[in-house]
DNA sequence: GGTAAATATTGACAAATGTCAATTTTCAGA
DNA sequence: TCTGAAAATTGACATTTGTCAATATTTACC
């Protein structure tokens, strides 16, 4: 079976854009504009949901923060990724903790609005379960890949997802801007092991790296190592 | 913070329960009773979902076949669970292979009477946003236990789950009857690796096992050990 | 451009986990 | 109840990964 990157990565992005446009003028009433700081967090887990983000610029990640002031990311929001609206849906607390990794900008849908529009409206229903049905997919690859692989196949592959991330709307150079203690946190490693992992990747010419930064430049070979 | 196994673990049982009554007795004319025995795949990974499943006796397993003829296990289904509506919403391939751990009985609503009713029904879909905007969660919450923890706290934390799955309706002992390899499978380790914490587990006078069966029987200390 | 603080890198070693090959125990069917 | 096959257990050892401490490099800010 080929290899498909799909599989392991999603974007919510032009969620929103699938409503009836009845629907999304009367949303965007409610809208409003916010930005956030490089470093500064979103919300906190444990909190209770305010609204619905949509990320207009820069990256914010989802995390949990583990005894031993380790941190695991989940995810990985960019710009056109829709934020928050699941727990606010079952009527649940934030799951995990979102904080900025860059400064961001993004539009926010106050809960009682979002909640009311989507009493009244199905194909806002649909639309989010089509969508949260197959971010679960995702999830779910996601998921057993982690269980599965070692260390070094699972530092590939958040390196391919990464490259989907920093991906430019441009089409210009993918450069990930991801700190190693992050990254570390993103494959669930520790970031000494990450760094030699990565040092042999450079090595085969497989990435360059320059402080924290870091790109691919042989793409195939990556995906030949996951199968 | 309290450790709350909840976080952890799910049932979607009594979905259907919760839809209106005419709704309900509509579904019911489409519905058809089924079974499989032990041992034999639901559905395969990769096919197209036909229907879906409720769950009423026995169990089944959902897994990810990985190359090496290593097995990574996902999710048990138990009584009362519903299966496999997800990828119909989305128009996707089964994600995971299901097959029985014991014979089971369940009743299968066929993918065309389902998607016809959703498209109708908006308590349907509004339910199952719900149900898996939770479910997510959960998933969300597993997936950074299992890329923080070690070994053992991933067997220890796969005890406490398999010990509400294996939890009889009549209130009586729990009894996991899980073979070895399936356990290793769904805790991502190696069969040996499983065997060798279990037996100090068994030491401790945790839990006592015979053959595959296991019983849990200081619950206390096994949540004490996660935090 | 210079400097202190933050971050990345490296080395040495310890601990956790996997693998392979016996051996023992359990289980299902005759 | 017996018996072969399947499954669980154990041992020895290799490999992977984590930890701690030191050092080098990069970054942010004046």
């Amino acid at each position: 079976m080929e290899f498909s990157l799909n599989k392991y990565y999603y974007k919510s992005e032009d969620l929103f854009k699938r409503l009836p446009s009845d629907e999304l003028a009367h949303l965007e009433k409610t809208i409003q504009q916010k930005s956030i700081r490089k470093k500064k967090m979103l919300f906190k887990q444990g909190s209770h949901p305010a609204g619905v983000y949509i990320l207009t610029k820069g990256k914010i990640k989802m995390y949990q923060s583990n005894p031993g002031d380790r941190e695991t990311i989940i995810y990985f929001y960019t710009a056109g990724d829709v934020m928050g609206y699941r727990p606010m849906i079952c009527q649940e607390a934030h799951p995990l903790s979102a904080a900025a990794l860059e400064d961001c900008s993004y539009l926010f849908i106050p809960r009682e609005a979002f909640l009311k529009m989507l009493k009244q409206s199905p194909s806002l229903s649909n639309l989010l379960l089509e969508t949260l049905g197959h971010e679960f997919s995702v999830w779910v690859s996601s998921m057993s890949f982690f269980a599965s692989q070692r260390v070094k196949e699972r530092i590939v592959l958040a390196l391919l997802k990464l490259h989907e991330i920093y991906r430019p709307e441009d089409g210009g150079k993918v450069i990930i801007r991801l700190n190693r203690t992050d990254f570390a946190g993103y494959v669930g490693t520790a970031k000494e092991t990450l760094v030699r992992v990565l040092g042999e990747l450079k090595k085969k010419n497989m990435i360059a790296s320059e402080g924290s930064k870091i790109r691919i430049t042989d793409r195939e070979a990556l995906i030949g190592m996951l199968r």
